[in-house]
RNA sequence: GGGCUCAUAGCUCAGUUGGUUAGAGCGUUGCAUUCACAUUGCAAAGGCCCCAGGUUCGAGUCCUGGUGAGCCCACCA
């Protein structure tokens, strides 16, 4: 009963905030402008204790720079997240037989943004429910028209200055998402497998050179052996052929310093169209590329009767067919780390593909020069981020899916039917289909690229987008560069080095003056939280349980900047008890010093008493701290300030101090207790509101009343 | 194989630029409590601040080496 009436008052302090237009930025006030930039969380799943710090800690600063007397700007936002939310999706689908194919296009589209809507939901309740002050009027999604706007600007910048290019390479591919991904985006996990030492015979002769390998399948796409600069061995058999067991193909033997000396027999089959390592050898020995794999993780014509088995019954095949055939020597079990797909955990398979790519090199170098412009936190982010930067690799944008950013290129059907890329080939860059004729045919059957771009294309651009560029808004001039951005540390690479590359050339200026690293918080084993784990916390049960103060109040015990900490439902309950434990304290004193007020009140005071005057000494102390900490982003430190005050010296000495003397400390009680709400409301905004309206006051919330200056000095 | 981070009370963690006797919350123990207290207050116990060196008048803090844990990066077939 009393949750259920907590939670509502909660909601109506909320309304009345929003209402009043709290919220709002305003660029044209001559307020000093603070803005802060929220992380858009991805339309997957709902919202957990990591977002609930993240947005508290965003929450806190935004309502204490408000009260300082800024024109803050708090802008939320949500990212639409491209493979994550199709394989949540898709999942979903699932469930009902349904899946992409079944549906179309047009109709997978359609529940697509119902699905986003359902996610969009549940993120406002959340929001509404932590008392997040974003300014709503300005939130953005990463698929609306502004961000394509935004999107088709960059694309358009690096086309125009040669830094965009489609081209063969190998790329990680995900067989059950249907797109390339990065390397950024794979993990690892150890597995044993069997390495099997496969007999290649040497051509015109009853020799054999050997060669170690785990993915026997891939044999049929070997186009060559390389071995070690002056193998003491294998070195006599250089410039001849071997015959690829499996095809009978004669394959070159060359040497190349890339193969490992100890590894293995020093040998390696070269099979371009399946290895990264072996493509860049193979590339440079102009070796064919050749695919025993195909998109869908089943094995291609070229394995003859294998040709539609899947990768791991291939495999067991194909090391059978050679030990019929007497080509293994031996094989042994081995432990390595197997690349698999972040998302769904099905294992990579490199492949060679068509991709769009943008050349990073100037990009990370003028990125390079800009680092020192943004003040890290913790601070030895800058040397993680150049250390990136300086051995950056193109970055690959374009993805096989249909929940994102259309490439904004258009290919002539006449003139370009393979779909070149170049200026001069019958294709045109344009976000909407192009209504000029082709220049070289002169026919306008156009058709569009039918990938989509790389999710951190778009919110790489997310400090610029969000505030209209490429337009020059006055929210633009008056918010840029943010002063205040956080994040996860797991997307420093993905996320935070795209935006400052991206901000740096697209609008020569860093995207945000302070960029923070939270930790991540972890179970109790040190794990993360994860779905497939089960071992998630979910803030609403803790909203419910003790109420939003609490909980935000225990969450910032965790937020000293690039700090992982351990926690479980339990360590959070404890935390959360102990600050609604907190505001009960807070709500006795308001009842002690307002509700039993006695008759024989003194109207003022010049807190000359020696213990009004050390009370006061103390919130001076407490004024101070709590600023700097708030300034210098250390939220841990000044709610640590703030609970010893209010609690200790506060409620447990001064008091019980004042108990002999009452009357004439009414004006100190006061004084202390309003100021000490006020310190107090950018952590805990619910309950100071509730108690700050009981006390007199001037102005229409606690929220928008000015920051205390500690101006009151006893003598 | 590189790089980064961490190691402080039984547990989870603070400890800003080196500066008295190293802190908090929870937990434990004892006492008090018809007092503003959905209990709260008072008090206590509990620490070779991972190990070994070094710099310094002074080190939990800075430097070197070691041990242990975690994370990130990397093409070991």
């Amino acid at each position: 009963m009393g949750k259920n009436s907590q939670a509502k008052t909660d909601i109506g302090w909320y309304q009345f905030w929003e209402g009043s237009g709290f919220f709002k930025a305003d660029p044209n006030s001559p307020k000093k402008p603070y803005s802060l930039l929220m992380p858009p969380p991805n339309v997957n799943g709902e919202l957990h204790l990591g977002h609930a710090m993240q947005q508290s800690i965003l929450d806190t600063l935004a309502r204490f720079k408000r009260m300082q007397g800024f024109d803050v700007l708090l802008l939320p936002g949500v990212d639409h997240a491209g493979i994550i939310f199709e394989s949540t999706f898709n999942k979903e689908l699932s469930k009902e037989g349904l899946s992409k194919q079944k549906l179309g296009y047009e109709a997978w589209m359609k529940r697509a943004w119902q699905f986003k809507e359902e996610i969009y939901n549940s993120f406002h309740k959340t929001w509404t429910f932590l008392g997040i002050s974003a300014d709503w009027s300005r939130e953005v999604f990463t698929l609306e028209p502004k961000v394509a706007k935004a999107t088709f600007e960059e694309f358009k910048t690096f086309w125009e200055q040669d830094l965009l290019y489609k081209g063969a390479y190998i790329i990680q591919w995900c067989p059950k998402c249907g797109t390339a991904i990065e390397d950024l985006e794979m993990e690892y996990q150890e597995r044993t497998e069997k390495l099997y030492f496969v007999k290649y015979q040497i051509d015109g002769s009853n020799e054999f050179i050997t060669i170690a390998t785990a993915r026997p399948e891939t044999i049929f796409a070997d186009t060559g052996i390389a071995v070690y600069l002056q193998h003491p061995k294998f070195r006599s058999y250089v410039g001849k052929n071997a015959i690829n067991p499996l095809t009978g193909n004669k394959i070159p033997i060359f040497e190349d310093s890339r193969v490992e000396k100890n590894f293995g027999t020093g040998a390696l089959k070269i099979t371009p169209g399946h290895d990264p390592l072996d493509f860049a050898i193979g590339k440079d020995h102009n070796l064919p590329i050749l695919h025993a794999v195909d998109k869908t993780g089943r094995m291609t014509e070229l394995a003859k009767d294998l040709a539609e088995l899947k990768i791991e019954e291939a495999k067991q095949k194909a090391a059978e067919k050679l030990e019929n055939m007497r080509a293994i020597e031996k094989s042994e079990d081995y432990t390595h780390s197997v690349p698999v797909c972040e998302r769904c955990k099905t294992t990579i398979e490199p492949l060679v593909s068509e991709e769009w790519f943008i050349k990073m090199k100037p990009l990370a170098e003028k990125a390079l020069k800009h680092l020192d412009e943004i003040n890290f936190l913790p601070k030895n982010y800058r040397k993680i981020l150049s250390d990136w930067y300086k051995k950056i690799h193109d970055w690959s944008i374009s993805r096989s899916l249909w929940w994102g950013h259309r490439i904004p290129v258009w290919y002539c059907q006449k003139c370009n039917p393979a779909r070149e890329v170049g200026k001069d080939k019958g294709m045109a860059i344009s976000l909407e289909k192009p209504t000029q004729k082709c220049p070289v045919c002169q026919t306008s059957g156009w058709i569009q690229d039918e990938q989509v771009l790389d999710t951190w294309f778009s919110s790489g651009l997310w400090p610029l987008a969000t505030l209209g560029w490429p337009d020059a808004t006055k929210e633009l001039k008056k918010y840029y560069p943010w002063d205040f951005e956080l994040t996860a540390p797991e997307i420093k690479y993905l996320w935070i080095a795209r935006q400052i590359m991206l901000s740096l050339w697209l609008k020569n200026q860093i995207p945000f003056k302070n960029m923070f690293f939270h930790g991540t918080l972890r179970d109790s084993q040190g794990r993360k939280f994860s779905k497939s784990l089960g071992n998630g916390i979910n803030p609403y049960e803790l909203v419910e349980q003790w109420g939003v103060d609490a909980t935000r109040m225990a969450l910032y015990t965790y937020a000293a900047p690039g700090r992982d900490a351990r926690t479980s439902r339990q360590l959070m309950d404890e935390r959360c008890k102990n600050f609604r434990n907190f505001g009960t304290k807070l709500r006795n004193l308001h009842r002690f010093i307002f509700e039993l007020k006695p008759e024989d009140v003194t109207a003022s005071s010049d807190f000359s008493h020696p213990e009004d005057t050390e009370i006061i000494q103390w919130l001076n102390g407490l004024i101070d701290s709590v600023t700097k900490n708030l300034e210098s982003y250390k939220l841990h430190l000044a709610i640590e300030d703030l609970y010893d005050f209010i609690w200790h010296k506060f409620a447990d000495s001064y008091i019980e101090w004042s108990k002999k003397r009452r009357g004439e400390t009414q004006p100190c009680l006061e004084y202390v207790f309003k100021t000490s709400l006020e310190l107090l409301h950018p952590f805990m905004p619910f309950i100071t509101e509730e108690l700050w309206q009981k006390l007199p006051h001037e102005g229409k919330s606690i929220m928008v009343t000015k920051w205390p200056e500690g101006k009151i000095t006893a003598k």
